[in-house]
DNA sequence: TGCTTGATTAACT
DNA sequence: GTTAATCAAGCAC
């Protein structure tokens, strides 16, 4: 499996496209799946983007090259983990919000301590999938990465809305989620 | 070296 | 609707 073309584009363009693709992660040899359903693009001339302001060390992954994890901590107890688009180079990421299960829902409900809401929200999705710090920098599309990126059944239909949690470049609609 | 602020979540009142 | 949990990057001193 090579990197999609869209990937190499900028975040804006490639968020929509990654609606319907499927991240399936395998840890200790136990695998859980999602249909992803929920993102948003962080772009280099984006205030809101960490990658804004230029390459630097916690940034780093966002600028190599696309088709790689980027995962960070939020609020100092969460992992969100996103997808590394644009040419190397350019420091562009699409961020994983929500997903719908396809694989392991027992297991991530064994991660997630609860039955419900077990991968809306990005802290949650990841805490589910079993996503940290460890997976940064992964190759999605090697089929030795714990962390894999597969293509799915695009949606029928999404929309755009403003992106959440951010207090600088609230214009954008960059906010992609799958209507059902 | 110290203070502030989050690309958040869940448990409160 | 409000707030605690919890920590590293970023900025001010």
């Amino acid at each position: 499996m090579t990197v999609p073309e869209f990937l190499f584009g900028e975040a804006r363009t490639a968020a929509p496209l990654l609606l319907g693709w499927r991240l399936q992660s395998t840890i200790d040899g136990q695998v859980t799946e999602v249909e992803l359903t929920e993102v948003e693009a962080y772009s280099q001339e984006d205030p809101a983007s960490h990658s804004f302001g230029g390459l630097r060390p916690r940034n780093a992954v966002m600028y190599g090259s696309p088709g790689r994890l980027y995962v960070y901590r939020s609020y100092g107890m969460h992992w969100c983990a996103n997808v590394v688009c644009g040419p190397d180079g350019m420091g562009a990421a699409v961020l994983l919000r929500a997903g719908k299960p396809l694989r392991g829902a027992e297991l991530m409900t064994r991660r997630r301590g609860r039955v419900d809401d077990l991968t809306t929200g990005p802290g949650n999705l990841c805490q589910a999938m079993g996503i940290t710090d460890e997976h940064k920098g992964q190759d999605l599309f090697d089929s030795n990465s714990a962390l894999r990126l597969m293509s799915g059944q695009p949606p029928a239909s999404y929309i755009a809305t403003p992106r959440v949690g951010i207090s600088k470049g609230v214009d954008r609609r960059w906010r992609f989620v799958t209507q059902a």
